[in-house]
DNA sequence: ATTCAAAATGTAAACGCTTACAAATACGAT
DNA sequence: ATCGTATTTGTAAGCGTTTACATTTTGAAT
């Protein structure tokens, strides 16, 4: 209705409906402390004035912003889409807000998107995987913010985190294609630099390779960015170099659906010439031609554990507990067997 | 180094550097006003201290955030990833921050996530679309924050917009492919009910209809969703319906991506028994098989100026000036003639 | 040496909330 | 009616910054 001049503060509304700023601020916080009658004069004001509280004011003298950060490295594709929309619905469902922030894999970026977070009074903070520079989780913990692991699971790391075993998984995975026949083995993985997701999925593939008596050695390893195109590219120049590569594994469904249009491109048959596999199981996967074989991972549980488990550390003060998560092998049409394999 | 008990504040810095607080603040925001030897001090207790500045402390006493807010129907697939990319780079460079929330497409969610934006004090509002309640740019008008609307252009409309007419983008769209003798026409769009841009690509197929002499009431239209499973849902249902469909124009790539899978469970080649088109030119367009033809939108260039613009209303204290952008057709593989067009 | 303007620094009042504590009020038991 | 307790409301002190204004320092000009 009215249009005063500048945005209605507090005290206006305690003006208005006649009481003391203390009965405004329990009205909206803590409703029940009031009677009905001055509630509803309270609301009535607040409603007229179009008052909306003042987050800064707020969090300053609460000292609590019921805001929880996480730090993703990319929003151009949707890897972490899912996980992160399960992480913030649970928050919702607990009365929390969540800030997102991207660092585009730069390690470096990292650093400054964390302080930012804090400085922005984020209660706690997510994570995807362990690797960061020390002097990040030193500053954490200093700060005393709660920091949550997720994409990752590691019981000897110092921080707790919410995830699954990226070695054992792809470890799995590979000694299944393996089973296959396959003996000459590509892969294109994320720069494994700072991140130990992507490490941690080679040496998996290398551990396979030694359980089928292959001499990791020979693993045609290329490490490219995170586009389709790097994908693409690098798979070009995995069959440029090692033609009789007849399976190549992809650290992640974006490079492995880049690696099938690079096989298209050359005039491959995916899978009749060649394999290709993926990691994570986003519905891209789904979407190809032939549709990927991959590891699933359960985006939507591991999000709203994290945010369980996030909030349990603020609220009840205590350390984070970490847990495993299981991954599970999705046979698509990706993969074929090698003719003529002993079994 | 030391490890107090609570985060240092600019008191703590301003004791140990034995400045008042007042020196400390400026020596952060407006260095050159001070003495190289004081800013060094001052800088070396920050260090030590490893301060970090309470951003609820800053903007209220600033009345200022620099922070920009952004609410955008999803983050689950990568349609406004590139453009958010490009805004937030911009921004970046102006020294603003950038706030993320997304709706899910749902409308009553957006002023909620308005008002937590305003409520955390963004200095200027980024929104897609002109379609929302009128509330919303009452409470905006009432709040004085700035609003720039994307992804579509208007003159008419009271909120100055940076995009691109979709209506007329999609009518020269298929004015182009019913040039190729397509008389049966199918058409996958987005819920349109609060959502502008689906509306007139909608109004744009039938303009162009209509320029052909076509009944736009024969136009088989189904609105569904925004998921690749949406998108083939939608394209059976089409197709059991009208099978003597030609063509099938969809709203999104990303439905579009949805038809061609669509199409593939059903049997059919693209584009030799069926067209198919989207909408965007996200980078999914390219890894289907075939490739979209689809209309590509100016991401990159419509979110640094949109970034540009509102930054200009918020330091100029002036109203924003619209900017019309042009989109353009890209063929790729996915719509075919018809056997024996006039033209 | 003295003067004066300019530059550097300090003082202290906001900013809009929450909350400990104090005061007032309501209500049941006597 | 009176008392005591529980409930509701008010008072006012922070929370950590920025910034207008006041004060001090600096250094060039005399």
């Amino acid at each position: 209705m009215s249009s005063t001049d500048a945005a209605p503060t507090l005290d206006d509304v305690a003006r208005l409906a006649d009481v003391s700023t203390a009965t405004v601020s329990r009205c909206l916080n803590t409703p029940d402390k009031l009677t009905k009658a001055t509630r509803d004069r309270v609301l009535a004001a607040v409603k007229e004035l179009g008052y909306t509280p003042n987050f800064a004011a707020r969090s300053m003298a609460a000292k609590r912003t019921f805001t929880i950060g996480a730090i993703i490295p990319t929003m151009e594709n949707a890897i972490f889409a899912r996980g992160l929309q399960a992480f913030q619905e649970e928050l919702d469902r607990r009365g929390y807000t969540l800030l997102v922030s991207s660092t585009a894999y730069k390690a470096e970026a990292e650093e400054k998107q964390i302080r930012n977070l804090v400085a922005r009074g984020a209660d706690g903070v997510l994570v995807i995987g362990h690797d960061r520079d020390p002097a990040i989780y030193d500053y954490l913990r200093q700060q005393r913010v709660p920091v949550l692991v997720t994409w990752s699971y590691d019981d000897a790391a110092p921080t707790p985190s919410i995830g699954f075993d990226n070695r054992a998984a792809m470890r799995t995975f590979a000694e299944r294609v393996i089973g296959l026949g396959h003996r000459h083995i590509g892969m294109i993985s994320s720069m494994s630099a700072q991140n130990d997701r992507a490490r941690m999925r080679i040496a998996g593939v290398k551990d396979a390779m030694l359980a089928h008596r292959l001499d990791p050695a020979t693993l045609d390893l290329i490490e490219v960015p995170y586009t389709f195109d790097d994908g693409e590219n690098a798979f070009l120049q995995l069959m440029h170099r090692s033609p009789q590569t007849s399976i190549v594994l992809c650290g992640s469904d974006v490079l492995a659906v880049g690696a099938i249009r690079g096989a298209r491109h050359m005039g491959l048959q995916v899978p009749a010439d060649v394999s290709i596999t993926g990691f994570d199981d986003i519905e891209l996967a789904q979407v190809t031609h032939p549709e990927l074989t991959t590891v699933h991972v359960p985006h939507h549980r591991m999000g709203k554990l994290a945010a369980t488990e996030l909030v349990a550390m603020i609220e009840e003060k205590r350390e984070g507990v970490s847990q495993r998560l299981e991954t599970t092998i999705v046979e698509r049409g990706s993969v074929a067997a090698i003719k003529g394999a002993k079994r």
